[in-house]
RNA sequence: GGGCGGGUAGCUCAGCGGUAGAGCGCUGGCCUUACAAGCCGGAUGUCGCAGGUUCAAACCCUGUCCCGCCCA
């Protein structure tokens, strides 16, 4: 066919690899081709330079972790960091989306750990140098497969400035940072309850920890012994309640309600540990004790829970630490130390039994605190830490969005980060971990502390380092600043800060986001960004979180490359019976169950539009394949449209377009306008799903339904070699040529790949460059002129009369092939004048026998005619159809009454409109002018069909 | 206990003050030389429930019931 021929033509920069445009479109063949050319061309490139005048785009990519694999929620920031990134590139920004990773603290820590464990090694057999040389080494094996994996969906930052929390020159930041903080007395050391993991041996921050609600326990009850006599009606015992028995170790108080009566008798007594040699005090305390909860009676381990620590603060009690670091208990827990937790609950339990002081128990649903990396149970422990003060940077951070300096988007989230940050606490930032930033501390004699940026020349051997890191978000907080060569005053800093826009999960606004902002105001004076994007969190299809132990867990890159479900299964319940995991995985994506066996290659393209295509608001994303494959149709449709357009352009040379004068030129055109400014809007409100929509709508139900349609009699050549309309080719070749060029610039930013490959190929004007990427941008303001309404409205009527002549033939299943004689009538002479002036329109899309006729309006009819009405204000357009013998008088007149009952439905809507009191009172001007038009038309519509009921008998 | 979302067609979701929408699914007819991954048609909703504001409410307000998430 002709497009062979095209292919041939100079348009191509790159004939030698490129293939044919084969249909269908088949992404495994087109989207590998471009990254390289990207690449090669500069298109991701940045400038620091100060004589660069463009203005600046600036994203920071939320570094993945080093341990990380591709997942669907770096799938949805790569998608849509994307396309805010090109579309501003082809804008003529200057955009720097800044990539790089993240040294992950735990995640990676325990990673490395699990695989020194298959080989029967610790890190303590190993010791700290060794093990951290192990970790750089693994890093450098595997760190960087996610950026790898980021290209294959056609992520574009500037991969030249990729930075890692944990190269020297960001190191170097963090050491600046903290040394800083310390030196501004915001930075400090001190002893307090925190949040300990025994399984990753480490204190987390509050953030880190994960409350599971609902979890199933206990409450035990057990009685301490009363001392001395407090006289005869007083209870020799107090019975208190507990879900963590074994924490009666390191009791030093029992608390009741002060105006509980039941135990006024023994305010001020004290009572008798059972195990160990200590007696404490009975205490009232109306914050802590609730009178109705349990017994009335408290236990208070100051040491190991938080509503007991302040407690113990508010009566000066003692705190008696009972656990070692990896969850035993220590001498302090007498006979059961040396125990594991678990182990001493039981024993603790056992034990008071055995003494005839429990009173039993009750099942009880508790909150159980979980570490967010090893899911092990949380334990408050006291322990020497560093902190940082929240207080004074808290309140910049919350000042910068309430004046606008900093605007979160969608501002539902504005109440949540208020919140946060309006109740937060000092954030302990430092772990017993020996992956990360080790802190810039050194500990001597007496326990004194120097901060420094490097170990001071003069501290003796007996100094030593403190041993903890930092936490990892504490290097993350510096990310807007650290990855641009803070604390050097470089152009890059310059230049690039604050960054513009910065798109995350709503996941981190805590973690991350709230940390930049303070770390950011703190250090650089200002915002790190101008706006806050959050996106919502992709679940599977029934609306589960996707979790291993869930089965439920989508790679992307299985969508883009296609994988039969066996071998999806395979990856995310390894080990499971294979039929078991493959029903779980089934049921989490009923659509894609009917796929078969398993997911065709949908290309990145697919994924990246669908996943652009669900709006922010949306907390929760169900993941629907069958979505994913309605986006591959669409670009299937863009394919093949291109192709069709390349047909008929032939050897059609780029003609810079004049304002076109005919109709579906102006049509089309107009549609184009509006698109753009639809996606303009879209984008720039981060509304990226309202630009996929209006997109797909107007490429496929404008262009390809209607335009493409209309513009194929006149651009294909007759039997006999001659145009049928030669006057309006090369106009309509011409806006063809721009509409298609610009549809495919105009969705580049959604879908890159294809656009490229199909771009390279189109006509186009000799000033554009070497790739699509580089622009320029179908915007607003440079569509704006082709926008027309009325020309718009006037197609409407036109597709209308279309449609209804189509929706004629098909009610009365007219075979296709079958020409039918078609008339139209109006009391409009204008109507009819405009409608006769698209006769051949009308021929072709309804398929009629000769040309339709148009005439005004009148009450005859021919014999064998069937009619339908297209309401209009200016009058109503009757269409009529002949269909003699092919359709019976009872089969049109239940069609008619069908018609009838639809306008009696929209009449009797508006006749209650219009009666209502006061509405044309009080209605605005134009409603009311605008509801009577319409009624009109509805009336007049209505009398043609009862007429047309009376003669239907004539068939 | 506090906060934030959500409940619209069988499914996944738009719409957020002027006559209910899309994709998928369902269904009738078409292998019409771009596309069957398609084309031309069709059916399908008391917009969670109850009040209120308004000339007008899926949309605003109040209450209420479910579902989800976050914080304590």
């Amino acid at each position: 066919m002709t497009i062979s021929r095209i292919d041939c033509a100079n348009r191509l920069p790159m004939t030698d690899t490129t293939p044919a445009l084969d249909q269908p479109y088949d992404p495994a063949k087109v989207e590998p081709r471009w990254y390289a050319f990207w690449e090669k061309n500069g298109v991701f490139a940045s400038t620091d330079a100060a004589s660069d005048a463009r203005p600046v785009y600036v994203v920071p990519m939320p570094p993945p972790n080093v341990t990380g694999s591709l997942h669907m929620g770096h799938a949805q920031r790569c998608t849509l960091e994307d396309a805010l990134v090109r579309w501003h590139r082809m804008r003529g920004f200057n955009a720097l989306w800044q990539p790089g990773t993240d040294h992950a603290g735990i995640a990676t820590q325990l990673v490395v750990e699990r695989l020194l464990a298959r080989e029967g090694v610790t890190r303590h057999d190993m010791g700290r140098e060794a093990f951290v040389a192990r970790v750089w080494q693994w890093r450098r094996e595997t760190g960087d497969r996610i950026l790898l994996q980021q290209r294959i969906l056609g992520a574009s930052p500037d991969w030249s400035r990729a930075k890692f929390t944990m190269d020297p020159d960001l190191s170097r930041a963090v050491t600046e940072a903290f040394v800083r903080l310390y030196e501004q007395g915001l930075m400090y050391r001190a002893t307090r309850l925190i949040n300990w993991c025994p399984e990753c041996r480490t204190s987390l921050s509050d953030l880190e920890v994960e409350n599971e609600e609902g979890a199933n326990g206990e409450l035990f009850e057990f009685a301490y012994e009363v001392e001395g006599d407090a006289g005869p009606s007083a209870p020799r015992e107090i019975v208190v309640a507990t879900t963590r028995p074994e924490t009666m170790l390191g009791d030093t108080a029992v608390a009741v309600h002060p105006d509980d009566p039941r135990y006024k008798a023994l305010h001020g007594k004290c009572v008798r540990h059972p195990f160990v040699e200590r007696s404490f005090p009975i205490i009232t305390d109306a914050v802590l004790v609730d009178p109705k909860f349990g017994t009335g009676a408290v236990k208070v381990t100051p040491a190991h829970d938080f509503n007991d620590f302040a407690t113990g603060k508010r009566h000066d009690l003692e705190e008696i630490n009972i656990l070692n670091l990896d969850g035993t208990l220590n001498a302090n827990a007498g006979s059961f130390a040396g125990m594991d937790r678990k182990e001493a609950r039981r024993a603790v339990k056992r034990a008071l039994e055995e003494r005839g002081l429990a009173r039993g128990s009750k099942p009880h649903t508790l909150t159980l605190p979980r570490c967010q990396r090893s899911g092990g149970v949380v334990e408050p422990m006291i322990s020497t830490q560093w902190f940082l003060k929240m207080g004074s940077m808290a309140e910049r951070a919350l000042d910068a969005v309430h004046s606008g300096k900093t605007e979160i988007i969608p501002a539902e989230w504005v109440k949540t980060y208020d919140h946060f940050l309006e109740s937060i606490q000092d954030w302990c930032v430092s772990r017993q971990l020996w992956w990360g930033h080790q802190i810039p501390a050194w500990h001597g004699p007496d326990g004194k502390v120097v901060v420094a940026r490097e170990r001071p020349k003069d501290l003796g051997p007996e100094w030593t380092q403190d041993p903890d890191v930092l936490d990892t978000w504490f290097s993350s907080a510096l990310w807007p600043f650290s990855t641009l060569g803070w604390p050097e005053r470089t152009p890059a800093l310059a230049k690039f800060y604050p960054a513009s826009d910065l798109e995350t999960g709503y996941d981190i606004l805590f973690f991350w986001v709230a940390r930049m902002m303070m770390m950011g105001l703190h250090f650089m004076g200002e915002v790190p960004f101008r706006r806050v994007l959050l996106s919502g969190l992709i679940v599977d299809e029934t609306g589960e979180k996707m979790g291993k132990l869930r089965g439920n867990v989508i790679d992307p890159l299985d969508l883009v490359h296609g994988a039969s479900f066996v071998d999806v299964v395979k990856k995310t319940l390894p080990g499971a019976p294979e039929a078991e995991a493959l029903a779980k995985f089934k049921k989490a994506y009923p659509s894609a169950a009917a796929m078969g066996g398993g997911f065709p290659a949908f290309g990145a393209d697919a994924v990246r539009f669908t996943l652009a295509s669900y709006p922010p608001s949306n907390k929760r994303i169900a993941l629907a394949p069958k979505r994913i494959e309605g986006n591959r149709h669409f670009l299937n449709k863009i394919w093949n449209a291109t192709r069709l357009s390349l047909d008929l352009l032939g050897e059609h040379a780029w003609r810079d377009p004049i304002a076109p004068k005919g109709f579906y030129n102006q049509w089309i055109r107009s549609r184009f306008a509006a698109t753009c400014a639809a996606v303009h809007a879209g984008m720039d409100a981060f509304r990226v799903d309202e630009a996929t929509q209006a997109a797909y709508r107007f490429f496929w139900n404008d262009f390809c339904d209607w335009y493409l349609e209309l513009v194929k009699p006149i651009l294909r050549k007759q039997a006999d070699g001659t145009f049928f309309r030669p006057d309006q080719v090369p106009e309509t070749q011409d806006t063809l040529a721009y509409v298609l060029e610009g549809s495919l610039r105009l969705m580049h930013p959604l879908m890159p790949f294809l656009t490229e490959e199909l771009w390279q190929r189109v006509p186009k004007p000799a000033s554009r460059k070497a790739s699509i990427a580089f622009g320029p941008y179908p915007t607003p303001d440079s569509e704006t002129a082709a926008h027309d309404p009325s020309v718009e409205a006037q197609m409407e009527l036109l597709q209308a009369v279309i449609s209804a002549a189509r929706t004629v033939r098909s009610e009365h299943n007219v075979d296709k092939k079958a020409d039918v004689p078609m008339r139209v009538r109006s009391s409009s002479p204008e109507t009819v004048a405009f409608l006769r002036g698209h006769h051949e329109a009308i021929r072709l899309l309804v398929k009629t026998a000769g040309e339709p006729s148009f005439e005004a309006s009148s009450g005859a009819r021919e014999r064998g005619t069937t009619l339908s009405v297209v309401p209009a204000a200016a009058g109503s357009v009757e269409v009529l159809v002949g269909l003699k013998g092919l359709v019976t008088k009872d089969e049109e007149v239940a069609r008619i009454d069908r018609e009838l009952k639809k306008i009696d439905k929209e009449l009797a809507a508006m006749d209650k409109k219009l009666s209502a009191p006061g509405f044309v009172d009080r209605a605005p001007r134009e409603v009311v002018v605008e509801s009577r038009q319409q009624r009109q038309a509805l009336v007049d519509a209505r009398e043609r069909l009862v007429a047309a009921r009376k003669v239907a008998e004539e068939l």
